[in-house]
DNA sequence: ACCTGAACACCGTTCAAGT
DNA sequence: ACCTGAACACCGTTCAAGT
């Protein structure tokens, strides 16, 4: 039943509790622990008695993301609109590393919180200060997206380049099919086995999401910089 | 117990029924009623029969992206390498609105299925047919992140940009309530609202999708032609 | 005001049994 | 070879009751 130093019970349950313990829950397990029963588990009390202080498990997860978003650094106002949103999704980018489960809460989630609005309110009231016209930044912010959260899809996490490690462990029959799997789809070995990084800046995987995460990031606001001096107004952006 | 129609009773499982009808199910009740018990109830069987012809509830996930996949259309060889990559994205992006329950999906599978590394292998081929190096084509793919499979995070999807008809049905308290909000995220309010398109393309929102789509998609297409004419190679392309 | 206990309607999945 | 039935260990949540 007890699980020793986490539970903590006896201190009189209130939501900052309840979601900062969330959140140790998720970073701790997974996301997949953070059921309404186990947190009532680790905080020592039955699973109702969090209803008093969440109205629902969405609200839970809400909750949780807020607290996470509270991480992130403010703009810093000394700097130009460009570096101070690339300083903030940067930030973001730090939070949402401790908090690897977040990127799939937020996925989830349908509306937005007041939290998550004060953080975009804030990120296009940069923007704006900065000059550009309110349908720029429009399309700016569909086009970074989730980026001004600091994640985005991580495809090569799972691509097929195994870690030294994992090669070691392998047995010889798992390593043939490794290898035929590899054999039809050159083109993914090939790319994902490239090495265009300094090799000191990186140890296992050959991918240094770092570059990949502000590669895209610099591509997106260096074109908009660019249409920004253009002068860009509403049409002819995309072409079809 | 049979819901009329639905029930399609006595024909022998296989594999293929059982992930058609998973993703029929999805595409008319959404993906939380694709449940083991649910599915079995709408093909007539028992939940364990289900096991037979799908490992486990992952490995039927898998199943439906890799049928949904099935329906993008191949890269046209008569095009160039930026116009081939940027049509069959775009028809990727067609095959996720009629499945718009596969985003999330995809976004929840931790290892690529072999059918998702073939839409991988290929989309990279493009690039690298078009003379691109493999280290760019390895930071592109990073850049384009889920954009190769036709979707993003679509933030203001539920922003505060309320329909006409949703207006029109709102009791006077929560009109209160909601302008009060939009009074709070005066920034969120102005891009949100903002009309950039051409009125005749767009009905209700006031916001394209499409356009917004092919915004992004052409900002980093465009950034990596960019670096392709200039001879991009490995150093110097992101700063702190 | 806050917490509890029992119950309801769901999950995915195992195991042993049927045909 | 394919399907069934009962059971296990979970979910989120309601409702009525305790202190």
């Amino acid at each position: 039943m007890a699980e020793g130093a986490e539970v903590a019970r006896r201190e009189r349950l209130d939501r900052d509790r309840v979601l900062r313990t969330a959140v140790a829950l998720a970073d701790e397990h997974g996301i997949d622990a953070v059921s309404m029963r186990r947190l009532a588990q680790v905080l020592g009390v039955v699973p109702m008695a969090l209803y008093k202080h969440v109205a629902h498990k969405d609200a839970l997860l809400d909750g949780m993301v807020d607290a996470v978003l509270a991480e992130i650094d403010p703009p810093d106002p000394a700097l130009g609109w460009a570096d101070a949103v690339r300083g903030r999704i940067l930030s973001a980018r730090e939070v949402m590393l401790r908090h690897p489960w977040a990127r799939r809460v937020m996925e989830s989630r349908a509306a937005p919180t007041p939290v998550v609005l004060a953080y975009m309110d804030s990120t296009i009231g940069t923007f704006l200060a900065g000059g550009l016209s309110v349908d720029l930044v429009h399309h700016v912010m569909h086009a970074l997206g989730s980026r001004i959260f600091g994640f985005t899809q991580e495809l090569y996490d799972n691509a097929p380049g195994p870690t030294p490690d994992e090669l070691a462990a392998l047995g010889p029959e798992a390593l043939a099919a490794m290898q035929q799997t590899a054999a039809m789809f050159p083109n993914v070995v090939a790319v994902a086995t490239s090495r265009p990084h300094d090799p000191g800046s990186v140890v296992g995987s050959g991918c240094d999401d770092e570059f990949e995460f502000e590669f895209g990031l610099d591509l997106l606001l260096g074109g908009v910089e660019r249409l920004h001096r253009r002068g860009w107004s509403s049409s002819g952006a995309a072409s079809v």
